[in-house]
Formats: structure tokens, C-alpha cells, sequence
DNA sequence: ATAGAAGTTTAAGTTAACTTTAGATCAAGG
DNA sequence: CCTTGATCTAAAGTTAACTTAAACTTCTAT
């Protein structure tokens, strides 16, 4: 039992949310619209969070920097157990795929920095001969924009 | 002089740059709408692309796989000269700053890699005490979204 | 000559991820 | 009590980069 009871309050505000994570208030009204993250209520009606709200937020603004979509991220939180707080084994699940994203993204723009010096550098920057045009590269054509030369970008 | 006088066409309609470049048509109109390239046209009406405007596709196609815009890219291609056909070095001129800015989002995503495992893999992912929640990364706020704990985003 | 493919323009629609606005209500300090 | 700052909701606005639609016109091949 701890010697002074001072606790701090169960939930925080969405201000103070924001003020921690650096999220604006609107966006993470928008993020529990979205069902990323949850509140409950005060009897006024204003929004009450959980602390661990923030570890959450972590893990999506974590998550949106590797290139996940809202809806990606929204998909891989709800992977998580219901009812409990989840391990740290439970949030190490959801990233473990994460790193072969991250490697295909570095592979590319290393492709891409190759390219610079070689094709636009040499001048051989040509639709049919530049080798960044080669077939292989040409796989990936779903939804909108030119992904033709450079195959098609995996989340970035 | 040329034994053959087998001579294509000077220009070249925009199905067939559509079908060259893998851009499609449509977009082709925006970006001669927004002065990435230009075209003569026909009595009809019909645009008449010349064929260099392949090369200055790749490289539009090749910037934004890096990062830019297409009003960055505008900027970049309004450097070329006037009048003359670019050259390899005026070429190479524009996409020389470019490496930088390759390396730099390589970089992050190296750091976000480690991140992965020593941040969510073990736990400490809380606002507070992450690493990558240092203050060196909350340098950049610009523009709307979440850009706090893992710096801005250089153009991807 | 005629069908069907390809082109044209203008305007509006799309998607993601938020932000902004408007009009009200709530909470805290003096 | 009163003022100031924080929150609320709902709906509309924003930006980038295109796409789609509608209503025609022009080319090309048979």
C-alpha cells in the first residue's frame, strides 16, 4: 500500500489527451467517430478517457508514419483482446509485420535513389529504356495515379 | 543522311503517350492544365504531344515516387531551360537535391524500424518516456494532422 | 458511308484525414 | 454572479491528385 494516496484521476480530458500526444482534440474526436479509440462520459456530457487512450494513440500515429491507413490501423486494433488491458506481447502481435513494410518502402526509395545518378543523371531517362521501366516493376496497377514505372507504392 | 526515310511521327497523340508512359489520358489533361507539360494541337482540336514530353513524364512520375508534389515538381521542371531542349546536366541539375531527401525519409524509417521493437516490442510505448518522443523529433509542425512524437514528414 | 474508337470540354465527384464553423453548454476562478 | 476557457454536436470545408460523367466531335477502318 503506498504511504500518500495521492492518485491521480482515473480519466483525462480531451484536452489533456491533446495536450500529451500532440493530437488535436478535433482529430481525436475524429479517431473515436472512426471507433479507433473510446471515452466514456461525464454526466455532462464531455468526453471522459482512459490513460491508457494514450498508448493507443501511440501505436496509431506510430503506425500512420510507417504509412497504415486509418482503416489498416483500425483492422489491427481490433486484434487486440477484448475486456483486458493488452501485454505487451498482445501489441508486439500487431507490429510484427510491420518490418517487412518497412524494408520493402527502403528497398524502393533506394531504387529510386540508384535511378537519380543512373537514368535521370546519364540521361537515358527514357520511357522504353530506363531500366526503373523494366516489366518487373510494372506489376501492382490498383486505384488511382500512374503506378507503372515504379511499381506501386506499398503504403507510403 | 538516312538510307530509309522511315521517319515517325513528330508528335504523337495523347492515347499514345497514355499508353507509353502508363499514365492515364485524364490525368495527362491535369497536368497540362496545371503547366507540367504542354502541347500543340491539331486543326481538330486534338492534342499533338511532342515526344520529349515522355521524358519529362518519367521524371514527374520518378519525383513523386519520391515525395513531391506535383507544385514542387513544377517548380523543379520551371528550371529547365527555356526555348532549348534539356540537357543531361540540365537534368541531372534538378534532381540533384534530391538524394538528401531520400536519405533523411530512409532514415526515419530506419528509426521507426527500431522503434517497432524497442518501443512497442517492449512496452515503453507511452508519451512520456519513448525515445522516439524526444524532443529533437517535435521539431516540424506544419500543416494539419498529428506531427509530434516522430517528427514531420519530409514528403512521403 | 458508317460504326466504333478516340478526343474534346466543363463541372462535379472521390478519398483520406482532418479542420473549421456555428451555436450551445459546462466548469473554474475571482 | 460573471467572465473566460474548455467541450459538445453536426455539418460543411480543405488539399492533393486525379477520375468520372455528360454531351459532343473527329478519326479510322471496313
Amino acid at each position: 500500500m503506498p504511504g500518500f494516496p495521492i492518485r491521480l484521476p482515473r480519466t483525462i480530458t480531451i484536452g489533456e489527451v491533446a495536450r500529451r500526444s500532440g493530437v488535436a482534440a478535433s482529430a481525436l474526436r475524429f479517431y473515436e467517430d472512426r471507433g479507433l479509440i473510446a471515452s466514456e462520459r461525464a454526466g455532462s456530457g464531455h468526453r471522459r478517457f482512459p490513460r491508457h487512450v494514450l498508448r493507443r494513440i501511440a501505436f496509431i500515429v506510430f503506425a500512420q508514419r510507417i504509412g497504415l491507413t486509418l482503416d489498416e490501423i483500425g483492422a489491427e486494433l481490433g486484434k487486440l483482446p477484448q475486456g483486458r488491458t493488452p501485454t505487451r506481447a498482445d501489441w508486439r502481435r500487431l507490429s510484427s509485420g510491420w518490418s517487412g513494410r518497412i524494408d520493402a518502402r527502403i528497398a524502393e526509395l533506394q531504387r529510386l535513389k540508384s535511378g537519380l545518378t543512373e537514368c535521370i543523371g546519364c540521361g537515358c531517362l527514357s520511357l522504353e529504356r530506363c531500366r526503373l521501366a523494366n516489366p518487373a516493376d510494372r506489376a501492382g496497377i490498383n486505384g488511382p495515379g500512374a503506378r507503372y514505372w515504379l511499381g506501386d507504392r506499398p503504403g507510403s
